[in-house]
DNA sequence: CTAATTCCTATTAAAATAGTCGGATTTAAA
DNA sequence: TTTAAATCCGACTATTTTAATAGGAATTAG
């Protein structure tokens, strides 16, 4: 599990989109607008969007984004994957020649940072895009 | 809280430490060839965990490093800490000008990176140094 | 047509992280 | 008293990752 800005932004621009929910299609002018976020940096989040199924386009004039399904079958959990891939980054599979190479012994913090990486995942898994929505009401 | 391989690498050294207990002051050097990290690096490491008093030194030919206290009272997150200084990576904080200026209206994913932020820490807290050296005896 | 949009790829800029280097000081032991 | 091995210290460099921009092509409502 990765966290960046650009996961943080694609939280924000989501919850954008739920909020705006009987709008029609939002464009990503009006989220850059909003949430402060360049247009062209949004352009790329949203194609990952897109091809992870969690929004829907229509082009030309007036087009923009929707959600693909409801904000409370979305889970935080599948943004974050959606923009930033790589699903570990914590443990030491990433560089396999120093530290733990998982083949004679692995290092020491090997499963500890596993465990976190459940941890981490499992808090995410448990919020929908629609918590965040309401909390926003409050 | 920040997670970097530096972090890592203190957890490592500091599990090094932990499994030798009974052999006297510690040298980079040995820590460097059991661990795989070089010796100029876990310097930088292990002045941080000095100022923090989790380990003490000797000096001068046969010197090294010893924990400062029971690898039982020691929490992973102290460990985290002390290399990695800053606490928050995750929230909006950081770039003040863009994102959540936390003065108008908090960015809608605010809360939600504070409350991953405990979660993370608490993990950490409760796992102590003892707890990984038992664990590598699997 | 035109203007506003999504779509696409490449490139650049900025920041953070990882790691090195050179030397000063300390100290046990030859 | 010399030597070798160690901590200590600050500056510097290299690498990687992240963030963001640039320049267009394709689409479509009005």
């Amino acid at each position: 599990m990765k966290l960046t800005t650009k996961g943080r932004y694609a939280v924000m621009a989501m919850a954008d989109l739920a909020s705006n929910i009987n709008s029609g299609p939002i464009s990503l002018r009006e989220i850059s607008l909003r949430q402060n976020i360049s247009v062209a940096y949004l352009e790329q989040i949203f194609i990952k969007l897109k091809k992870r199924k969690l929004v829907k386009s229509s082009r030309g004039a007036t087009g923009g984004y929707l959600l693909e399904k409801p904000a409370s079958e979305i889970r935080i959990s599948n943004i974050i994957f959606a923009v930033d891939e790589e699903v570990k980054m914590l443990n030491c599979k990433k560089n396999s020649k120093k530290g733990c190479n998982n083949k004679t012994t692995k290092c020491i913090t090997h499963n500890l940072w596993d465990e976190l990486d459940q941890h981490i995942h499992q808090f995410f898994e448990k919020v929908k895009l629609q918590d965040l929505v309401k909390k926003e009401l409050n």
